[in-house]
DNA sequence: GCCTCTCGCTTAATCGTTTAACCAAATTCG
DNA sequence: CGAATTTGGTTAAACGATTAAGCGAGAGGC
């Protein structure tokens, strides 16, 4: 590997020199500027990141830590932070808090203990991660005090159940898959915000609420409203086993759009999180977080956009399972 | 931040001296070493990594390049790895290869530039990253050549036809999605090998071969083995929306055992991989070779594992479409 | 002609850690 | 008892970069 110094003496100059042309900072003639770059250039030359970490006391490494990244939205919220890093020459190392507070707390540490310039954190369900040592940005928590960037989870809720309620559907049910997530939460209360206020809405979580829809069903609810398109996928299934089609007999919809939302049959209707531009302002606020921006912490949020596909219909009175049945 | 020197001062020892105590190297009396350690603990000192990586050469960070972070199994692999790893002390950087081979270079580049120890590479469909400054280990490519850990994807393919077989299906079809996939050219050479010599086997090829799905059940077909779960949730759509039901018509089969395959209805059969020993074997190799371990490339495939669920039924004459019809 | 600037470069300190080399005191051994 | 070894430390030199301070030479001002 060559270093600053080895291209000092090839050259017959000194290695502060030498960092001053490659930096740009100090006061170098233009002519040995060029002279020193491409030979910089042709020896291959890279800085070392340890070296300049030490001196600086930057790593330009960025710490995610993600509450468990078999999450389905981990991929594409890693995937453009990673582009944004990449961009801005900055690393991305990942640490899993495994589903509890403890781990969490343990991989910030971790993070940390790596001297990460700034921290990303997707906190774990109901959790809300502590001042940091370094500049922190927390992702997709809206209802958080602190710095934080999220898509706008109520406003996506809104939009969804607006969607619904264009389409005639006055009876509709709401599940969710735990009601500790404040995302969750969220959405829901979006969902309920965006309905007809003379409708009928019920509200639903978990298992138990799983047991409840052909029931709600048999008494006249014609859609679902699900805060996610994994359960939408299961509650799919569920209907489907009790010979209750979609979207003719029941409407149904998700939230997120994973991959498999454009594989199902009918293809899902759902809520699209604009992960890119979230994961785009994340950085940028963290970056100025670095720099010694000493603005006030802030929570920015992101709209959600509708992606309309074929699993939600007008209500249609003579096709209804009650009065099928 | 409390560093080594400011504990030797204020102990009235030499920096070496705590050093040595920390890490147990030199000579130290062992009442010394407790005193300083204890005093350490006091202060809450964490070693400076930079110091430690500028000083020794090694960063104790490992980077990960996949070819695409939105790739299904990227989640499972980072967990597991980032699991591994954690044990290990390690950190671990991504990188995200975009899904062209230049940018893969790129990638791996940049890791190189942020002085990783070792290099853990998902390739590029076809592509083989070759020799890097640092030791490296492939993942899940079995016909690479290079030090490689991967799934027996061949064995796997076998399995699933063999339980397929088993049912009494004779007439099958293979789907695959993208032929430059050597991963999945294997998983379809395995099944080939898989099914009864006596077999009426056909093999199609992406959005063409799920065009010739539904003539090749309407003459005899009665089985689908596909390369991959989402694959399988698409062809489950299609078939569905053709009014043939799953498994009773014709069974399905799928790859992976994403999460969403027991969301599905029927809950998919399909092949898993051993995700965890792929990450514990893939860390082992690569911080042995780190360790100056010369012992030359070789290849270990992981074998993989049958999920029998309920997307696959024995064949049965008298349901099946081709009579119906 | 002398004083002051500016230019272009060098010297040297610094970040935090590891580790080879050295040294005085205590111990062991023949 | 003197020589050799062991013990428990210390000193100082790295690792590779950045950067404040210094310095000689040429230019400009009065």
């Amino acid at each position: 590997m060559t270093n600053i110094k080895q291209i000092a003496t090839d050259m017959g100059v000194s290695v502060a020199t030498v960092s001053n042309a490659l930096t740009g900072k100090g006061r170098v003639s233009s002519e040995m500027v060029e002279r020193i770059k491409k030979r910089a250039n042709d020896l291959g030359y890279r800085p070392s990141l340890a070296g300049r970490a030490l001196r600086s006391g930057q790593s330009g490494i960025l710490g995610l830590v993600m509450p468990d990244l078999t999450n389905p939205l981990f991929p594409r919220i890693a995937q453009n932070l990673s582009l944004v890093a990449d961009e801005r020459q900055l690393g991305i190392l990942i640490a899993d808090s495994r589903g509890n507070p403890d781990e969490q707390t343990q991989a910030i540490d971790r993070l940390l203990d790596r001297g990460v310039d700034g921290l990303l954190i997707v906190p774990q369900k109901g959790t809300a991660p502590g001042l940091q040592r370094v500049p922190t940005v927390i992702i997709n928590t809206a209802s958080d005090p602190d710095n934080t960037v999220s898509a706008d989870h109520a406003g996506g809720g809104r939009l969804i159940a607006q969607h619904v309620a264009a389409l005639g559907h006055n009876h509709v049910v709401i599940l969710g898959d735990d009601p500790v997530s404040e995302v969750q939460r969220d959405r829901v209360n979006g969902m309920r915000h965006g309905c007809h206020t003379a409708a009928n809405v019920q509200e639903f979580w978990g298992e138990d609420g799983m047991d409840r829809l052909i029931p709600a069903i048999e008494n006249g609810a014609t859609a679902i409203m699900t805060t996610s398109d994994l359960l939408a996928l299961r509650v799919h299934s569920h209907l489907t086993r009790h010979g209750i089609v979609v979207p003719q007999d029941v409407s149904l919809t998700g939230f997120d759009d994973l991959p498999f939302a454009t594989a199902m049959h009918p293809m899902l209707t759902t809520i699209a999180q604009d992960v890119e531009k979230i994961a785009d302002v994340a950085i940028d606020r963290l970056m100025r977080a670095i720099q010694g921006d000493q603005s006030p912490a802030e929570t920015t949020t992101i709209p959600m956009r509708l992606v309309i596909r074929n699993s939600t219909s007008p209500e249609n009175k003579m096709t209804n399972l009650e009065t099928n049945q």
